[in-house]
DNA sequence: CGACCTGTTGATTCTGCTCAATCAACGTGG
DNA sequence: CCACGTTGATTGAGCAGAATCAACAGGTCG
């Protein structure tokens, strides 16, 4: 947890709507980094601030009593995390590989309510795309889906980086990181896929890997 | 889809924050009612009104290409639903059991934006501990997650009505029917509830229920 | 009464988990 | 430079939980 110097504006930015209007009217601070695994937040944290993602890639967490974990979502450049309906967070979010962030304080009783309430949907939005996912679909449709999604948000339909582990993907996509290689495996054999590297995905079908997630 | 002519205040609106202010802002309709399995928006339909349930329940849907249903949440009287990132529904919501609702338009420009984020975020919260149920519970603990959700907001903890059937509570829960029967039976034998008829469900140790579900 | 719908229960199958071995990459210290 | 330990990923064997397929009971409605 330490101040980064050098600060470096993430690409997308303006992209996002309500984000500017959001920056604008919230104070920003200076990007603190976290390096790899660091938390940001933790849970029973009280809430308030939002969080922007700067640069690198965040999970959001989040433990039953006995230890199993789901991560609720990953957050990328550009994305705003944070949100809870009372003052305490029911989740933790940690840095996955190391991102840069920058907080956001609420000015007493002046904040952009519109402008936050616009990201607060999104997010909602994302949360309900990903229920589906654990609830009705299956270990290669779940991958499928988190490939695309991924190629998607990094603006490239031929290839993904994987900055998590297996072990993240898994509790991502609500299964073990042993059926995370499994199924990786599956799509490959299947000629949808080919595995650059250990984090690197080459997307051979984006079609075919679209059909399998709707 | 006709209107209710006797309204029914329902009981615990005003245990809801924000949900006042919303009422006061933004003019709310007659209250319309909608009998068992009604549509009351359908995926694809133009967002933007919101709907606050005055009693009955309502089920909000979505469906994958190929037909399987997931059910995103239940809302009971004193809940809105409604809420949309773009203006489109990606979800569609029906009548469970003949609901009336009351249709709240947002006027032009003055929406009470921070009353609409705090429902949001409450909705948002509901959507994640949903989550990690879909994710990385076995059925058991969903099940009773489900009842002693329900017990909560129906103010009772001894026993649940249940107004859906069970192929609503599989696809709200992600598995099936069949295994929804296998579970309550699975409860009964360990003595965790009892079921007074088909709807209507006594727990019997609620304790050792809230213990399954952290 | 018969048709239908909902729910329960049984038999079997199958997907994904558990347990476990192996391997590659990497860092450390002798 | 190499032996060693560690960590992450892959693969295999067997198992368990839930799905699927199927039969049947009770209730409702025409």
């Amino acid at each position: 947890m330490q101040i980064q110097p050098s600060f470096r504006a993430h690409p997308s930015r303006d992209t996002h709507a309500g984000l500017s209007d959001l920056l604008l009217a919230m104070q920003p601070a200076a990007v603190t980094y976290f390096p790899t695994d660091a938390v940001i937040y933790a849970e029973g944290d009280a809430a308030g601030p939002l969080y922007l993602v700067e640069f690198g890639m965040v999970r959001i967490c989040r433990l039953t009593a006995d230890g199993r974990r789901l991560i609720s979502a990953f957050h990328t450049a550009g994305e705003v995390f944070g949100f809870e309906a009372d003052g305490v967070h029911g989740s933790f979010a940690e840095s996955v590989d190391g991102a840069g962030i920058r907080v956001l304080r609420p000015h007493c009783g002046e904040q952009p309510t519109g402008s936050i309430l616009t990201l607060a949907l999104r997010s909602l939005a994302r949360t309900q795309a990903h229920l589906m996912l654990l609830g009705r679909r299956n270990a290669n449709e779940r991958m499928a889906a988190f490939l695309v999604d991924l190629a998607a948000r990094q603006g490239d339909d031929s290839s993904v980086y994987l900055p998590m582990q297996r072990y993240d993907i898994a509790d991502y996509l609500g299964m073990t990181f042993e059926t995370v290689s499994r199924v990786l495996r599956a799509l490959k054999d299947l000629g949808l896929i080919r595995l650059r590297s250990t984090n690197e995905v080459e997307l051979l079908d984006l079609a075919a890997l679209e059909a399998m997630c709707d």
